[in-house]
DNA sequence: CGATGGTTGTTCAGATTTGAACAACGACTC
DNA sequence: GAGTCGTTGTTCAAATCTGAACAACCATCG
């Protein structure tokens, strides 16, 4: 009865430390990341020497409706701080791939749109990059288990977003 | 027939993309480890003035026999580059948590040893650690996501530490 | 309208990462 | 043993990231 309720009772001398099998897939989970992100990241810089993080912004405004969004929201969505996007649209404008525009509605906003230029370096870009990402995740993966892992990463990225 | 070997023919201009799904598990994971790695950052900072790397090299070394490890190997486990990890072993040093030696039975070599002072950090810090990484990860994952992202991830890891 | 409080994007200083270059050492061959 | 090649860890310059501080702007409530 004890053993049951104290895992649910969190104090300062009492933790519910990781087992084996939580730890490995912890683990697993941080070290296949640092090294996905490595591998991603030098075949970008190779390709077409962008960032993982330029190539993001790339695809997000491409994605967007009328190939641009506002510097927040697009911070939110590539997951980075203000002050680095404010960093990466100065090397992306500086090359040419994107603009800055003032924002119609709301006078501080700055909108950052996608030019003809930088779309097509994303077409340019993207096959390889795929490439890339299917070699060493998807195309590994059974179906199954592509499942379980976009489950899980939902969860965790909700409950990220949600708090704080 | 032609559509089924398409599927497996790559060339130039014919490019594999992602379907909707696989897109969404990419995206999701690359969010999600961003995200996560953010928060783990900023607990590690706030609880103990530690990054997540000099954490990690703290986890990796107390686990070591003798609580010791060479630089070369320890960056590997840690996923960082050697310079990276010098630098780090620096600070860690610095703060005490951490001594170099030199190795007896490579006269190039350095050992990285966990300090009585680093062993009792880690003891210290590891509960608030492993609360977070249970609250937005591994509590949240039923049984058979969590083997799927096990299952998952070391076949990325694998693919990727043994190609290059 | 005016004051208060929240939002937006930038700037700045500081910390960290990476790859290339390098010097020192080891291993192996002839 | 000397030569060759690979490994080891560090140093260095450059790039990037973050959080805090800031100025400008919006919204809302009295």
């Amino acid at each position: 009865m004890f053993k049951f309720e104290r895992q649910y009772t969190e104090s300062v001398t009492d933790t519910r430390w990781l087992d084996a099998t939580e730890m490995a897939a912890w683990r697993a989970f941080v070290s296949t990341s640092h090294l996905l992100e490595r591998r991603i990241e030098e075949q970008l810089k190779a390709a077409a020497g962008l960032t993982h993080p330029q190539y993001e912004i790339l695809v997000v405004l491409s994605e967007s409706p009328g190939r641009q969004m506002r510097m927040t929201e697009l911070a939110r969505d590539v997951v980075v701080s203000k002050s680095a996007l404010t960093y990466q649209i100065n090397q992306l404008e500086k090359a040419g791939l994107v603009e800055r525009a003032t924002c119609p509605s709301d006078e501080r906003g700055v909108l950052a749109v996608l030019t003809e230029k930088g779309a097509h370096c994303l077409a340019r870009v993207a096959p390889g990059h795929v490439e890339v990402v299917r070699a060493f995740l998807i195309d590994r993966l059974s179906r199954e288990e592509l499942r379980a892992m976009t489950s899980a990463m939902r969860k965790t990225e909700e409950a990220l977003r949600s708090s704080a």
